[in-house]
RNA sequence: GCGCCCUUCGUCUAUCGGUUAGGACUCAAGAUUUUCAAUCUUGCAAGACGGGUUCGACUCCCGUAGGGCGCGCCA
């Protein structure tokens, strides 16, 4: 049996822009093979649209990266720095006759597509400079290298994802390899790098499935080894329409500000497009171990919220309450630059965790919740809380101080001791739970009222309570 | 217009010719309960359409419709 080699996987975006939810998903897969199978996984960045590609955007990318734990395998290769041996490849196509020189200006070719357009045929370079030689007139003017395409059988793609999918060589073009200002194209950078890089596996968006016979046809022109290609369905958004700007966040870094986890986004964008039976909630340790290219559905996906929402409260419950208190904080402090926890309000959070826990989908939910730990005295309570802290409430919680106003304090001996002032006064527990509600959290929904005041301790508590009695 | 891809509950999906078509999210109801959650139970809900092939099709083939992607000296 043939030893297989081992897989090398690649990451390459174009740094036009942020790391959009798209990108990481095929990021994910790229890096859940590679993990898999103990091979590598690279990241090329292709720069070589000079105009679109920013260094912010560089750095965006592997943040968004780094953050979803997306780690890479060797120094990312920046795709500009290698456009002489990408030239190199063009000149041994043109020696080889497999590319030629074609001097059609831009205003030419565009007028060569508007007459295809206008007579209703296929719009493609018709190959007007394939087997003509310059002349004297071409003297110094500039020029495109171009493929020198098949044009007649077929380009068959392989695709592990998409199934054999085939073309007639006299729908594809000669393509552009070298720009006339001797860059090379995307299709020929795209080629040369993962030959020089090893790429064994070529898994990506849908969006390049076209490219990828044309790719072919330029690793067939040099006798290249072809790749595994592999396809993955688009990601819409809700309304089934390509994800846009307008279905809101985009950038894996605003589902971070959105306070989601990273683990969340693992596991949800895997199950997107990926399944392994009925498993739903897939940590990263059983993707790792159970990712394969087979298992890849072939329909685009649609984004859905709700989903990502109940993911994400999972992963919320799963963590470790001093974990979570820590993750929580962070992300407050980097959403609020100023805001601080001191080392009361820490623990006191922590202690909270697991009341806090089941009530949040998100970070920002989980703060928002918790907004009543970090109060010096009752924090300003909303309408329902006011009107629940009647003048009858008050008093009640005037004569409540006294009872409660001992050790020990906890919720089992704080609710026992509430029931019997409850009783004593002829009321239901409910009766007292709410105003107390109201006095210790400024709400009328909170976790169990007695584990809050717990988790408060005595001295706050009671300052609270004291300050809403009359 | 041409080429390529896709089509199971509202959404994500299982099924790889024989199932009461399963799970998850959402939604609804119930249990629990000091409120709100969480949790548990139950329920609603699907093979785009039309032809074949076959003893038997969600599953294989063809067509139609719908959706998506591509058709640059962008990537």
């Amino acid at each position: 049996m043939a030893e297989k080699p081992t897989p090398v996987l690649r990451f390459a975006p174009s740094p036009t822009g942020y790391l959009h939810i798209g990108g990481a998903r095929t990021a994910l897969f790229n890096w859940l093979y590679a993990r898999h199978t103990g091979g590598k996984f690279l990241l090329r960045i292709e720069d070589t649209d000079r105009e679109r590609s920013t260094p912010e955007a560089v750095a965006a990318i592997f943040n968004g990266l780094a953050w979803m734990g997306l780690d890479w395998d060797e120094e990312p290769i920046f795709q500009f720095a290698r456009a002489g041996r990408h030239r190199e490849v063009a000149e041994q196509m043109l020696a080889k006759g497999h590319a030629y020189r074609c001097y059609a200006t831009p205003q030419e070719l565009d007028q060569m597509r508007a007459e295809q357009k206008a007579k209703g045929v296929s719009v493609r370079y018709d190959g007007r400079w394939r087997n003509r030689e310059p002349g004297p007139e071409q003297h110094n003017m500039p020029y495109v290298v171009r493929l020198k395409a098949p044009q007649s059988g077929e380009t068959i793609v392989h695709d592990v994802v998409q199934g054999t999918v085939r073309w007639s060589n006299d729908q594809l073009d000669d393509m552009v390899l070298l720009r006339s200002d001797g860059n090379p194209t995307y299709m020929l950078a795209v080629v040369v790098d993962d030959f020089d890089m090893g790429v064994t596996h070529v898994i990506r968006g849908a969006d390049h499935l076209n490219n990828a016979a044309r790719q072919l046809q330029i690793i067939e022109a040099m006798g290249w080894p072809m790749p595994v290609y592999g396809h993955l369905p688009l990601i819409h958004g809700a309304d089934g329409a390509k994800l846009s700007k307008r279905h809101g966040a985009l950038a894996v870094e605003a589902y971070r500000d959105m306070g989601y986890l990273p683990e969340t986004m693992r596991n949800y964008l895997l199950r997107l497009g990926w399944s392994h039976g009925d498993e739903e909630i897939i940590p990263t340790e059983k993707a790792i171990e159970w990712f394969n290219l087979e298992s890849i559905g072939r329909s685009a996906a649609r984004f859905d919220m709700k989903k990502l929402d109940s993911v994400n409260a999972h992963y919320i419950r799963e963590m470790f309450d001093g974990a979570l208190a820590a993750e929580a904080i962070a992300f407050a402090e980097r959403m609020k630059p100023g805001r601080s926890f001191d080392a009361t309000l820490q623990a006191r959070l922590v202690a909270a965790m697991p009341l806090l826990k089941p009530r949040a989908k998100t970070l920002v939910e989980l703060l928002e919740k918790a907004d009543f730990l970090f109060t010096k005295g009752t924090p300003p309570a909303d309408a329902a809380a006011s009107a629940a802290l009647t003048g009858q409430a008050r008093a009640l919680l005037s004569r409540l101080v006294p009872e409660l106003d001992a050790d020990p304090w906890d919720a089992v001996s704080l609710e026992a001791r509430t029931r019997a002032f409850a009783e004593k006064e002829g009321l239901k527990l409910g009766d007292v739970a709410q105003p107390l509600r109201a006095a210790l959290t400024g709400r009328t929904a909170s976790p169990p009222i007695f584990d809050v005041a717990a988790v408060l301790g005595r001295e706050e508590a009671l300052t609270r309570i004291r300050a809403q009695g009359d």
